[in-house]
DNA sequence: AAAGTTGTGTGATATAGATCACATTCGGAA
DNA sequence: TTCCGAATGTGATCTATATCACACAACTTT
């Protein structure tokens, strides 16, 4: 399926656009490809657009104080991934992100994204949804984290997403689950 | 100020909204008032509302099978609070929301805000921002968890909610940060 | 004012998970 | 085919925080 293709039946889940509406919005994307490794947000630049995945993978993490990793979001093929609050804010990135695999993306500005939800309700109702989703889902993880014990949370995370155990080193899983790898790689 | 007034400038900031386009989205709202410790959401029962805070404040919350509650919010006044992962997938609540001080709220369900969104562009954009801020605050809160150490979490809740501090007893903050109560009174 | 209830501080101990250290396996590049 | 770095497993410590236990202060309620 082409780029085009996976956007459309992406957005048909929860916007309804005419065919025409669908071209206008799909002028305003750019098709990008990245390889394995390659950054595409770096901690402190600005940070102009999101990014809609249409096959490989990315990864949002952060870096602390201790110099240890934590990976806020995995993005797989129809996921969307920036740093969300520099985006929406106009601040300088304080995550990164980049690829585990060779990716490739489509690519839209904020500043179109705005437009675009101005001139379409139902790309505002779309995106709007989009949020939705990813809020309750980001608090499910905040609970998560704090109801649940490793053990729990990486059978949770393999149930959601068993396609992660073979496409994304332990190390990495180890980093979103927010424990060492000593420890992951004891648990049973 | 009014309960009503609260709501229209909170709107305001937001979305631009004709004075009868306030006033019939208002009609679609009721107000309700609590007592301190009064329960307004239970898990495990069916959620159709949402709560924009007027005056008092709220806290929604988890119980663990260890009996240990986690906190997911406080909400103060200007907030919005509901068991949201129940609210849009319509299903049982898995939080409960209860008064930690004498409360009044106005409350829309779950449908009525859809239909509103539907009708005006305006209020849909008003609650897309709404949520976009509640998910990079959610993902702010999340990477503080597994970047800072708790002192630091602390200092960070204070100095963004300094009302905090006088408002809320201290074995609550320390189950909104997640640790015990007496690791929090050792801190500083 | 007495009595219960809720909130807070602090010592002693227990424990989950981090950290350090090293061995082993695996997959891609020369 | 060999070599090197990345990924993984596992033992031996270390440490931050939980847990238990108690004292006392600060409120409500009668």
């Amino acid at each position: 399926m082409e780029s085009k293709e996976v956007l459309k039946a992406h957005l048909a889940k929860l916007a309804v656009l005419t065919d025409e509406q669908f071209e206008y919005l799909f002028s305003h994307f750019t098709k990008q490809t990245f390889k394995k490794g390659q950054v595409i947000i770096t901690e402190g630049d600005m940070v102009n657009c999101e990014y809609f995945v249409i096959r490989g993978c990315l990864k949002s993490f952060s870096i602390n104080d201790d110099l240890k990793m934590f990976i806020l979001q995995f993005a797989m093929p129809t996921w969307w991934a920036s740093d969300y609050n520099a985006l929406y804010n106009q601040t300088k990135a304080t995550i990164n992100v980049d690829c585990i695999s060779d990716t490739e993306v489509l690519c839209i500005t904020n500043a179109d994204r705005e437009k675009l939800c101005n001139e379409l309700h139902q790309l505002e109702h779309f995106f709007r949804w989009r949020t939705n989703r990813g809020y309750v889902a980001t608090q499910k993880r905040l609970l998560s984290f704090m109801n649940n014990n490793i053990k729990h949370r990486y059978e949770e995370l393999l149930k959601s997403y068993p396609e992660l155990y073979n496409t994304v080193p332990k190390n990495l899983i180890a980093a979103y689950l927010g424990v060492s790898r000593e420890t992951l790689s004891r648990l049973s």
